[in-house]
RNA sequence: GGGAUUGUAGCUCAACUGGACAGAGCGACGGUUUCCUAAACCGUAGGUUCCGGGUUCGAUUCCCGGCAGUCCCA
């Protein structure tokens, strides 16, 4: 029985028929107050007219004992301050709930998404274009977000929603056929791509506008059918998408379908016509909106004077198929708080037209470069490719630097390389692309970004390498006690990466806790299933990513204190047996994070 | 002009949605490796939580009014 449960019935017994479903036990704020705490005696006093510190002695007199009850889980039970309850829990009830941690798959994350579907919506670059820093904040917060409902048991569809579709496919097309070499078309690539679309783009500006018209009537012709420019549009899309994927891989970030905002184009007309069927839509001054002043939204336009559409009709078009194909719980977008206003528009004028899935945008800060805005004009557009290749140069470095001490002579040998010789390459990879996850995930989405290297790349303190070093001593701790198991050819190929999914490590023997340290660290681990629940909650990777950090350092604040290999043996198995849970924790957590746990470093 | 969002230590950020003395990291200063991985650990210094009101037993958190930054809409 949950802790909060058995307080709550301790309330339910001393006031009979009150509603008591807000009751919480909260792992206490200070080691001295007990290891857990419960401050709703307080806000009951003024209902019951009573002084606090006696309705807190009144649920105290209620709670189970001992004697009668062998489940009470309680040493101690104390009443504080204004009337504070401050609990207490058996070293019995600790080393059990261990023991069930232990036992659970997950790590006890519950399923409670069991049954339930969601769509998440989140990276989507601009087709003809590589990814920069601007991407990393949504792909590396929608993936966490992604990993973090799927352990909660819900199925996701991950919907990469890319910019395919739009006036630069004419500047693109005309220019393609005209302003690249051949040998560029025959190996055409994205910064081919980009290099025609500044050409072009360039051309289109020229004073005569016989450029911009030519442009103007390829995106026309696209538009229509035109099967050149059809395959030729093809082309530019596959090829963005396999460039797309060269990152992903890289992120560990995986989509189950790449629907652009090309796919809804045939339903878009469809859309508009059923809002003005409905009454929502109207004609203002050439275009057709629909009027949110009501719900202070302002006017949202849901076809343009020229006839085209626009992000709110595609959106729209998007949530209408979502629905219909995967009737959802829930559809998650991850954007930059930039579009706020629109989620909220659109969002309004999907319940007007019937959507009732619970639509959810997830708003991030906006990355800066010293202060400017990242943009072509700045020309301070940091290739996503660009930076993880200095994540993994700046890791390489340390990771080698480890290896080959002072004096040049190896203390410990370096770790075999697999058969292809990258394993210090992989190591780097998982290390530095880790350390520029960690930076995004472990601070609130809306906080804005001013991009900095060292910040980025940030490999002591509390960052992404501390934890990946955390886990790595206490795999090499279980490896020395003999407890450590590799997982079974589970890393495909590279054995130093051992951060399969599902892999666990036990501890022999059982539980017992004893110092405070060790005390400290158990009750933190038993919190593992509420933080993930927490971060799913607010869709805040950060709050686990907290959760992770100062796990970390109860536990290695705890290994640097206390002897483990050398104590005697009935204390050894025991600490070990709390190492290999935290271990397990750590792993699954950072595992929801997107980040690997290299087994060595 | 209207709206969103942010404001916490020198810097970057937390604070479990109203709880006890506001915590970490970096930076500064000092300590710890014949001992399980020093990417670590331990300690010291550093605060008018932007300002002013209000609600509350209790406010960084909620409400009102300002100020400042960023952004969106017009």
């Amino acid at each position: 029985m949950e802790l909060t449960d058995i307080i709550k019935a301790a309330f339910e017994k001393a006031y009979p028929g009150e509603d008591f479903s807000f009751v919480r036990v909260l792992p206490a704020t200070d080691p001295k107050f007990g290891d857990y705490q419960c401050n709703d005696a307080l806000k009951l006093s003024k209902k019951f007219r009573a002084n606090p510190r006696e309705v807190a002695a009144k649920v105290v007199a209620c709670l189970p004992t001992s004697d009668v009850d062998v489940a009470s889980p309680f040493a101690k039970v104390e009443i504080a301050g204004p009337g504070f309850l401050n609990l207490t829990v058996s070293t019995d009830w600790l080393n059990a709930q261990l023991t069930t941690l232990n036992a659970q798959s997950k790590c006890g994350i519950p399923q409670s998404g069991a049954g339930k579907k969601i769509v998440i919506d989140y990276s989507s670059p601009n087709a003809a274009k590589q990814m920069h820093i601007g991407h990393i904040r949504s792909t590396v917060i929608g993936n966490a977000i992604d990993r973090i409902f799927r352990s909660l048991g819900y199925e996701v569809i991950a919907d990469n929603h890319l910019g395919d579709w739009g006036t630069q496919f004419g500047i693109l097309i005309k220019g393609y056929r005209e302003l690249l070499t051949q040998e560029e078309r025959d190996n055409l690539s994205v910064p081919y791509l980009e290099k025609c679309y500044v050409l072009s783009a360039a051309k289109a500006k020229e004073e005569d506008g016989v450029w911009k018209e030519s442009c103007k009537a390829e995106l026309v012709k696209l538009q229509q059918g035109d099967p050149d420019n059809l395959a030729l549009w093809r082309k530019f899309i596959d090829i963005s998408i396999a460039e797309f994927n060269r990152m992903y891989a890289k992120l560990g970030v995986k989509f189950d379908t790449y629907r652009g905002e090309s796919y809804y184009n045939d339903t878009m007309p469809g859309v508009v016509k059923r809002l003005q069927e409905m009454g929502l839509a109207v004609e203002s001054e050439g275009a057709l909106v629909v009027n949110l002043e009501e719900e202070k939204l302002g006017v949202a336009i849901v076809r343009k004077s020229d006839g085209g559409f626009n992000y709110t009709t595609s959106d729209l078009a998007c949530v209408e198929m979502r629905v219909k194909e995967y009737d959802p719980e829930r559809i998650i977008y991850v954007t930059d708080a930039r579009q706020q206003l629109h989620f909220k528009q659109w969002f309004n004028i999907a319940g007007k037209m019937g959507v009732t899935a619970k639509l959810v945008h997830v708003p991030f800060g906006l990355m800066s470069f010293q202060g400017k805005a990242i943009s072509t004009r700045e020309g301070n557009l940091i290739k996503l490719d660009e930076l993880l290749a200095e994540a993994k140069k700046r890791s390489l470095a340390i990771v080698e630097s480890r290896q080959q001490p002072a004096g040049g002579v190896a203390v410990t040998a370096p770790v075999a390389e697999d058969s292809d010789g990258t394993g210090n390459d992989a190591l780097a990879e998982a290390i530095g692309y880790g350390a520029v996850k960690y930076t995004d995930l472990s601070h609130d989405p809306i906080t804005d970004i001013d991009f900095s290297w060292d910040k980025a790349l940030a490999l002591e303190g509390n960052s992404g390498p501390y934890l990946q070093y955390a886990y790595a001593r206490v795999c090499s701790l279980l490896e020395k006690a003999g407890t450590y198991r590799e997982p079974p050819s589970a890393a495909a190929g590279n054995s130093r990466l051992a951060s399969a999914a599902g892999e666990t490590h036990r501890g022999t023997g059982a539980f017992a806790v004893t110092t405070p340290s060790e005390k400290r660290l158990a009750l933190q681990l038993l919190e593992f299933p509420g933080a993930v629940v927490r971060a799913a909650e607010a869709y805040k990777p950060s709050v686990l990513a907290d959760y992770l950090f100062q796990t970390a350092q109860l536990y290695s604040s705890f290994y640097q204190n206390s002897p483990i290999l050398k104590s005697e043996e009935s204390v050894k198995n025991a600490r070990l047996h709390l190492c290999a849970l935290f271990g397990n924790v750590l792993k699954t957590g950072l595992g929801l994070l997107g980040i690997e746990t290299p087994a060595h470093i």
